[in-house]
RNA sequence: GGGUAGGUACCGAAGUGGCCAAACGGGGCGGACUGUAAAUCCGCUGGCUUACGCCUUCAAUGGUUCGAAUCCAUUCCUGCCCA
């Protein structure tokens, strides 16, 4: 495929490079590339927010070009503050190694594993005296640091910024040296990030990488970037039905991020948005899962929601023998065995005083009531989550 | 190192001896309405308890007091100014 044709797919869908002219030069030079994308092991899972980079990465690799994960181990233990208002916590070497372990297996889902190369930046990072990290910091001013929108912003908050934070653009820019990228890739949050990584590169001679954002995509709550930590996430490694789910509870203005960014396909206006966003649970669920899944995710979610038939649904099973004899105990074993929620037992009476209880169709209000649990039967929790209990 | 202002629940922020499990706003959760949308409205939002009430909480520890988030002492942490 001709450079230019190869520019058109690879710039498609990016939010902002530099630069274009520089993608081409290196295009023209018909190597594989080396693509890096920096991976921060903090969380063990892979959401949809990620895969937007990982999907251009596939992207450069269909083209023949080499992806270059870099797991942060080193950097993992030191935090990124990019669109961070706090410190983050360091994890420990063991806590990073296993996040990065479960992080490639998902990764994979996306990227072709035969051209990809993982690379620990503790490789180099571990070796590194402490005269030439002083030598390192001696390429880059406070106040380039300091241009950085959030710590300009904590700054003007008067809140702390750590010196080990700073560092973080810094160690981040090395790692694009010592692999060799041409291009990096990343969230537009990344950008001063990458584009020390090229400052760096020209101070060692080698060629400068191009710089390759992505739109950030914004989590189920249609506002901030989708973030494990703030809860507004789907994970690619999620059940199907649960990420069907989350999935139709989207605005109709994320809807259209979501197609653009995940799909890279353009809404159909014409569709009723609830068709639309079931057709666009399908693809996603499929993509992750099998076509089978979504099949049967949209199924479950039919049946579930729009007939309200809850007893044709697949729910989690739980013994009438283990979830106590009074409604609220049985919410709250329900929703700690169903679905790994804890919730005390003043929440689960307040859900049965405010209606959100239904036992086979039954709607409790009163927290003193014990149902015939073990007759079986469906003990719906609140709008998304129901269990069947069975004798 | 000196001076000074602070540290309150998920976040922001009131409270400055009893009426404080702690106003208010945001967020979150539940309900109604829907298309598990948006907007709107209502309710809830430390734990245990049917409840009276009890327990834990206002940076930490110790103290004063019948009684402390509030007063005192020490410690830890942060900002700002000066050096």
């Amino acid at each position: 495929m001709s450079p230019e044709q190869q520019l058109e797919i690879l710039t498609r869908g990016a939010a902002h490079i530099i630069s274009e002219a520089e993608l081409l030069e290196k295009l023209k030079q018909g190597r594989p590339l080396n693509v890096k994308l920096g991976v921060d092991p903090t969380a063990p899972d892979i959401h949809l927010g990620f895969t937007v980079a990982l999907q251009k990465l596939r992207q450069f690799q269909d083209l023949g070009h080499t992806a270059i994960l870099i797991i942060g181990d080193f950097t993992a233990m030191i935090g990124d503050p990019s669109g961070r208002s706090k410190t983050r916590p360091q994890l420990t070497h063991d806590q990073v190694m296993a996040n990065a372990q479960s992080f490639r297996q998902q990764a994979f889902k996306i990227l072709d594993p035969t051209h990809t190369r993982t690379v620990f930046n503790g490789e180099w990072f571990e070796m590194m005296t402490f005269e030439e990290v002083i030598r390192l910091n001696s390429r880059v001013t406070l106040q380039q640091m300091l241009q950085r929108e959030d710590f300009a912003k904590r700054l003007a908050k008067n809140e702390p910024v750590r010196l080990h934070e700073i560092q973080y653009p810094i160690i981040q820019g090395w790692d694009s040296v010592k692999v060799q990228a041409d291009v990096e890739i990343g969230g537009t949050d990344q950008l001063f990030n990458i584009l020390v990584g090229r400052d760096l590169q020209k101070e060692e001679g080698l060629p400068q990488q191009v710089a390759l954002m992505m739109p950030l995509l914004e989590g189920l709550d249609g506002v901030q970037k989708m973030s494990k930590s703030l809860g507004n996430y789907v994970g690619v490694s999620e059940a199907p039905e649960t990420m069907f789910g989350k999935l139709m509870s989207i605005s109709d203005t994320l809807m259209e991020r979501y197609y653009l960014l995940l799909l890279g396909e353009v809404l159909d206006k014409s569709l009723h948005p609830m068709e639309a966003k079931k057709q666009l649970a399908s693809k996603i669920v499929a993509r992750y899962h099998s076509a089978e899944a979504a099949q049967a995710a949209l199924e479950d979610f039919n049946t579930r929601f729009s007939k309200k038939d809850l007893a044709h649904a697949e729910l989690p099973e739980l013994p009438a023998s283990g979830i106590g004899a009074d409604i609220v105990s049985a919410v709250v074993a329900a929703y700690a065995q169903g679905f790994n929620i804890k919730k005390s037992r003043g929440d689960a009476r307040r859900l049965v005083e405010q209606g959100s209880v239904q036992w086979s169709g039954e709607k409790i209000t009163d927290p003193k009531a014990a149902p015939a649990f073990a007759q079986g039967g469906e003990l719906k929790l609140d709008k998304t989550r129901a269990v069947r209990v069975v004798s």
